[in-house]
This record gives C-alpha cells, sequence and structure tokens, in this order.
DNA sequence: TATTGTTATACTCTATAACTATA
DNA sequence: TATAGTTATAGAGTATAACAATA
C-alpha cells in the first residue's frame, strides 16, 4: 500500500502514531502488574488527593461520574482502594489501603522504564524539548470547538 | 483536585494529554462531514491505493480483516467507496466514487484547519521540530514489547 | 492447505438517562 | 431543587474464531 501523504505534515496524524506506540508499551509494561495506564492514572489521582470523593475524580479525568465509579469499583475488587464515610451521607471519600504506596512504586516503576525505551533514540535535551513543545499544543484562547463531555 | 506529578514528566502522559486534545478537535471538526479520523484514514488510504483489497487494508491500517470489513462497510454505505471485482474470485478491488475527490478536499480542508487551531501557539520552525521529534519515537532497535494485533 | 471475505460473538470504553438517598 | 452514588442501557471500537468460496 502506498503511504498516505496527505497527512504526513499534519501533528494530529503524528501524535495519533506515537500515542499509539508508547501507549500500547505503556499497557504491556503495565500488564503484569494487572493494571491499564488509565486506571493507574485514576489510582494516582485518589493518592495525590486522599479522601476525594467519586465526582471530584470524574471531573479531573475529564469524564462523568458513571466512568469514574467503574474505575473506582476496579480498583475497590483490586484491593488498591477503599471507599470511606465522606463529608456528608451521599459521599465517598476514596483512600488508598495500606501497603498499595509499594506497589503503586513498582507500577511507576514500569512505566517510567516503557517511557525510556519509547524515548531512547532522543537525547535528554531533545526529550525536555518534546515535552514542552507538547505542553504548547492547543487553541491559543478559548477557540476549543467543543469540551470533553462531562454530563 | 491536586495534580499527579509523579506523571508530568513523562512522554506518554504528555503524548496522552495532547493526543485527546487533538484528535477531540478533529472529530468536531469532520463531524460535519460524517466522518471520523480513523475513518478517512482508510478512505485515505484507499484513494492512494485504488483498486486494493480488503486485507491490504487492514494491514496498512494495523488491524484485522474483520474490523477493515466494517470500515469498507461504512465507507460504502456513505456512497464514498464501491467494491469491484479484484484479481481474483475471492478478492474486491476497493475504488472511489466519482466525486468524491471533492468531498475528500473538503474534508483534508477541514483537518487542516484543526491541526493549525491546535498548533497555532507554535512557531512554523517548532511545529516542524515537534513533527520531527515524533517521528523520532519508538524503541531504538526491534525491542518493542508486543506488536499490534493482526491475527 | 492457504487466503479472502464474511459473520457471529465478545470485551472494553464511554456516554446518557433515570433512579435513590441525601442535602 | 440540586447533588452523589448507582444502575441500566446503548454505541463505538476492536479482537477472535469459524465458515464458505476460491486459490
Amino acid at each position: 500500500m502506498k503511504q498516505v501523504t496527505d497527512l504526513d505534515g499534519l501533528l494530529g496524524y503524528q501524535l495519533q502514531r506515537s500515542h499509539m506506540l508508547v501507549v500500547d508499551d505503556a499497557r504491556e509494561a503495565l500488564k503484569i502488574h494487572d493494571i491499564t495506564p488509565a486506571k493507574l492514572t485514576a489510582l494516582l489521582l485518589i493518592r495525590a488527593s486522599p479522601g476525594c470523593d467519586q465526582t471530584a475524580l470524574g471531573r479531573a479525568l475529564e469524564t462523568n461520574r458513571s466512568s469514574a465509579m467503574k474505575l473506582v469499583n476496579f480498583l475497590v475488587d483490586r484491593g488498591l482502594v477503599e471507599r470511606r464515610p465522606g463529608r456528608d451521607l451521599r459521599t465517598n471519600a476514596l483512600h488508598l489501603l495500606p501497603g498499595v504506596e509499594d506497589r503503586i512504586q513498582e507500577m511507576l516503576k514500569a512505566l517510567s522504564e516503557s517511557d525510556a525505551r519509547m524515548s531512547e533514540r532522543l537525547t535528554s535535551e531533545e526529550r525536555a524539548r518534546l515535552l514542552s513543545l507538547l505542553r504548547k499544543l492547543g487553541p491559543a484562547k478559548n477557540k476549543r470547538l467543543k469540551r470533553r463531555a462531562n454530563e
């Protein structure tokens, strides 16, 4: 098959390819820890804000309460997180279970090894430059066509 | 919610965020043309290799025959592509329908406008540098943990 | 035997809407 | 009324396995 030259110069297309490459590797590296990149992100958010509720978690992940619920269910089922009584009777306070910090350290180690493997053809200067350029992406003002769904 | 500082320095995390931002905008920009970025890619591959069969299309998209079939079904249903008799009785030859070239031009226009909007905070030098850095991502040799599934 | 297209099926992710219990 | 959690449901997207027709 011939290449599709119309897309080669587009940032979105290259971003798509690089993203797939890197996320597939991260997913594979996290597999032995029985977690995916997205679920690890949720776990790290809870670790960073102990006692948060599910709605706040959903907001931070730019998704809705229903999806946040599924993530928390997964983390609870794996013995990583527990739901404690929250600030009122409607609300859960999410907390890590004891011993999970060690497991998180192992997950982060696997993740950063994958990250290093994916950027080994870049010098550390190039890697830093790439990170800062990626952070500059997005519309200048508030021109985004549509925000992510959030109920 | 506090930020998750463990992830900030990881290429994969920043790539995930940038990818979501850019792809969401592209998806929204293509919505009036009733197509998604992935389906447009399939359409452009067929345009670049007229007469190709579905298996080749699947290989080019790093997916399987079943998924390629669904993409072609979509493109046929929208009047963009037709299945003609192929090189033998098992095989289809995929071709664009007449007039579709004009519609593709409009789709590409919407896509490149979205792309420009997403990179408007970058100078053209920075944009070019970002593209070339993205292309350098990936393992040095053939260290990838697992290739994408392909039956 | 191998390949192409096809169908059936299933699993994940994500989204919406409605329900309940609280506030 | 509004909010938090929950449940049911539905739609993409993607994967596997099996089948018929053909090579």
